[in-house]
Formats: C-alpha cells, structure tokens, sequence
DNA sequence: CATAGTAAACGTCAAAAAGACGCTTTATTT
DNA sequence: AAATAAAGCGTCTTTTTGACGTTTACTATG
C-alpha cells in the first residue's frame, strides 16, 4: 500500500531575542539550502525561520518546543503560538528546486506559527551546526516562502502582547536596571518615553524588586539593578480585567 | 495507486452571538450525529461546533467563512482566527462509532479554530436543516471531542480581546442604548460596572454617535440611542501605544 | 388627570494616574 | 580636582478613575 500524503503540517518559529547592549530586538534565521533535482546542493541567497515536520505522536505545542531546542539548546523559553498559516499554495517557489529538509514541498503545507522570547546572548551561535544568524527585526534580509509575513506578523502580535502582559522580562536578562526595560520598550514598540516617568511608574509597581546590587563595569554612574518578580505579579492580578476601550 | 490521508485538516468555528434580551452570550451548537459500522445512525447526546474540512484550494480563512455562511447564511462577520488544535489524540471517541460527517475520524486531526462575533437574532434557526442550538456560554451542553476546551479558549480570548478592541459593538445591534453595552461587558466580563461612571466614559468617547432617535416601545423612560462608528475610531487609534504593564 | 414607580440621565468631590519638565546626585574619566 | 554624563529625585498640572447622591422623564395605574 503506497502511501500519499496530501497534506503537510510544520510548525515555524520565530525566535526573538532582545540584545540589550545594541538595544535591538533580533530574529534568528537560518540560511535556506535548496537542492536541484539532479541532487546537487545549492544555496539560495535568502533566510527562512527554523521549523519542521510535527512529528506523529507530538503536540504542536511539543513540536515547536523540540524545534527550538534543535536550534538553540534551550527549553523553558517563553512560547506563543500565534497563528496558523495555511493557504494553498504558500509554499510555491522556484519549480526546479526541492527545499532540501522538506521532501513534501509541492504539497500543501500547513504551518503553526509560534514565537519565543530570549535574550540574544542566551544562545551560543558557534555550537550550532546550521547557518543561524540574528538579524535585527528592522533589518531583515531577503525571507523564503512566506516567512517575512510570518515574522511581521509575529512582530506585531508581540507588540501587543507586551502592552498588556510584563512579557518584555522574558526579553531581558534577570537583573537589569530600570532604564534596560525603558529601552526595551523603546525599540520594540519603536516610540519615545519619558524616563522620569517611566522610572516613576516601574519603581511602584510591586512586582519590580529592587537587588542589593548595581551594575559594575560601567563608564558612569552604576545603575540599581532590579528584577523581576512572577510570583507577586501572579499573586496580583489573578484576573483584574479592566475596561479600556 | 491508494491514496491515504495521514492528517486532517479542519476549520472549527465557535460562533458568538449575544442577546439584547435575556443578556446572554450564547454559543450556537449543533446535535452530534454518530453512526454506526453496520450503517445505523445514532444520535448521540453531544454537541459540537460547526467546522468542516480545508477544501484544497481554499485559504483557511476562506473555509471558516464558508462553514459559517453554510450554518447561518451569514457573510461578512467579525472573525477570529484564535488557535490550532492539533493533539494527536484529540478526536478519540467511541471505538465503535464513527462521525457521520466525517470519515477520517481515526486520523489524526489538527483544527484551527475560529470565532465569530454576531447578534444572536440574527440568525433564523428555523431556516436550518442543521440540529443548530444557542447555549448561553455559562449553561454549556455535554460537548463532543474537545470542543469544550475550544469554546473555553475562545471565551477567554474573547474577553481579553473586549479590554482592547471595540469588538463588543460587533456583537450588539447597530443601534444601541449605553446600558446595552454596560451589560454586554457585564455579561461577558463577569463583573459589576458602575453605570454613572460607565455612562460618563463612553459618552465622552467621540465615535459613540448620539443619534436622534430613542427607544420604542419600552414601559419606562426611554433610553437615548447610539451608534459606533469604526470611521472614527480608525482614525483615532492609526497606532497609539500605551504601556500599561 | 394626577400620581406613583422606575429606569435614564446628570452632577459632585476626592483620589489616583499620567504627562511635562527642572534639578540634583554620583561614579568615572581626564 | 574638575568635567562629564548618565542615574535618579522632585514638583506642578492635567486627566482619568472611583464612589456615590440627585434629578429627570417617561409609562402605568388609580
């Protein structure tokens, strides 16, 4: 009995990692490998998102979790799965070439789109065999398939997000100072905020605790260093819905 | 040469509609049919959504549409895209039943689920073939699959996606009275609304449109009737960032 | 036709949050 | 020891929120 796919699911992710020196909120992308059909390797001059093949008897959720640890080595990363891409033909690309990790290219190919959030220097680039490389979310480089939609769509998904939930701590390492978070904010939502009253703001809010520590190492004036407390943002807002229409 | 599927890919939609009347979100259903392997139908004492498969040159949001308009005649409905649903198990049932409407039932399945935002006299029922049923979303049936899990993880994106969004507009009629929203929040969020303080806010609200008109036919004073205009609200909100972690 | 009843609608005051902006402090570099 | 530059503090005003008392306008009823 032959048997025929039809369909193909994947999961994709997009893996975001803030870099708090440059300021920079970054995409990790691999460098595409095609092969002809003869066999022979060829590199195309364009990036795609890690992703893969769900396996069998693997959650979704699993799925992209096992592709970021390939990846990066990491579990426990802060995970969102977004969206769905599925339309027919999303994965049309030049006839004479086979995406070289996906033997099912010419079928439909149904993607679950997740993002991660880490810190950029939490991944150690040089151990990884594959062509992964940081780009710089304002600076991406020419994207496969569908993959920049994808990432912007990601992109604007976490905007949002980090509006209403203290996610933008996933992005920063556990001790940082208060004008780190304002930046964070800054570049990814790309606006400008008054650090006199964003200093005002953070520092009252229970869940930032201040550490008997300061930055060391600096050119000027050390800065406090905080961290962040989940245990008593849990405790408070165990549903606080509040109408902002 | 046999052809076998090895994964299924369905839509399912959760369809929201709310009722002026009794205060209700309700959630439309339909009665599960089951039939037998020697061909007997059976009605099962379940109920699950609408959904359908992925025809194969259709965008899934395509299909979402589609099965809404098969259900309700209905085109042009608030929709969302909100999750995948793609255990490798999720579809387990009965071993000695099979889904009428659907003959791959011992594949593996991966949904991705919708929901839509509409009035609930909107729909004729009565014009439906189908076994459709509104069941407000606190007085939910048995359900099949995991169809529960899908409608619980709707509600709760819908209430967070009520705290940034105007959609609650989408489930009342076009002309409305303040308090119809007051309790369309109230219903929906689950909470107590001060009606002066409630009043004041979306009032002062420059694309809630005082019309010239006030409600008819009601034994007390009649309220003053409003309308929301997206034209406004569009153009007020072309991307305002407000951090409020 | 007056009156009672009820929901709609308005108003006030205080507390809290947000916005704008000036000034001081402190560690490091020169 | 002075200069530098970022860190950090303070003040004043405006806006928003929260709590709650009062008035108005329509329908129903006697």
């Amino acid at each position: 009995m032959e048997i025929k796919k039809i369909l193909n699911l994947s999961v994709d992710c997009v893996v975001f990692g803030y870099d708090t020196d440059t300021k920079s909120l970054n995409v990790l992308l691999i460098k595409r490998y095609l092969e002809t059909k003869s066999g022979d390797e060829v590199l195309v001059d364009d990036y795609v998102l890690t992703g893969y093949h769900v396996y069998e008897n693997e959650t979704l959720d699993d799925s992209a979790s096992r592709v970021l640890e390939e990846l990066t080595g990491l579990t426990n990363i802060y995970k969102k799965q977004f969206k769905a891409f599925g339309d027919p033909n999303r994965l049309s690309g030049p006839k004479d070439l086979i995406w070289i990790k996906n033997e099912d290219f010419n079928l439909r190919t149904v993607t679950i789109a997740y993002y991660f959030l880490l810190k950029t220097e939490e991944v150690d680039l040089k151990k990884n065999i594959s062509k992964a490389k940081w780009f710089s979310i304002n600076e991406l480089p020419e994207l496969g398939f569908d993959h920049e939609q994808i990432i912007l769509e990601a992109y604007e998904d976490l905007k949002i997000k980090c509006l209403q939930d203290p996610i933008i701590f996933e992005l920063l390492p556990d001790k940082f100072t208060i004008n780190d978070v304002q930046d964070a904010y800054q570049s990814i939502l790309g606006i400008e905020i008054d650090n006199r009253n964003f200093r005002r703001k953070l520092i009252n809010k229970k869940y930032i605790v201040s550490l008997d520590e300061k930055q060391v190492g600096v050119s000027k004036k050390p800065a406090q260093l905080y961290m962040f407390s989940k245990d008593i943002y849990d405790k408070m807002f165990q549903k606080n819905y509040l109408i902002s229409i």
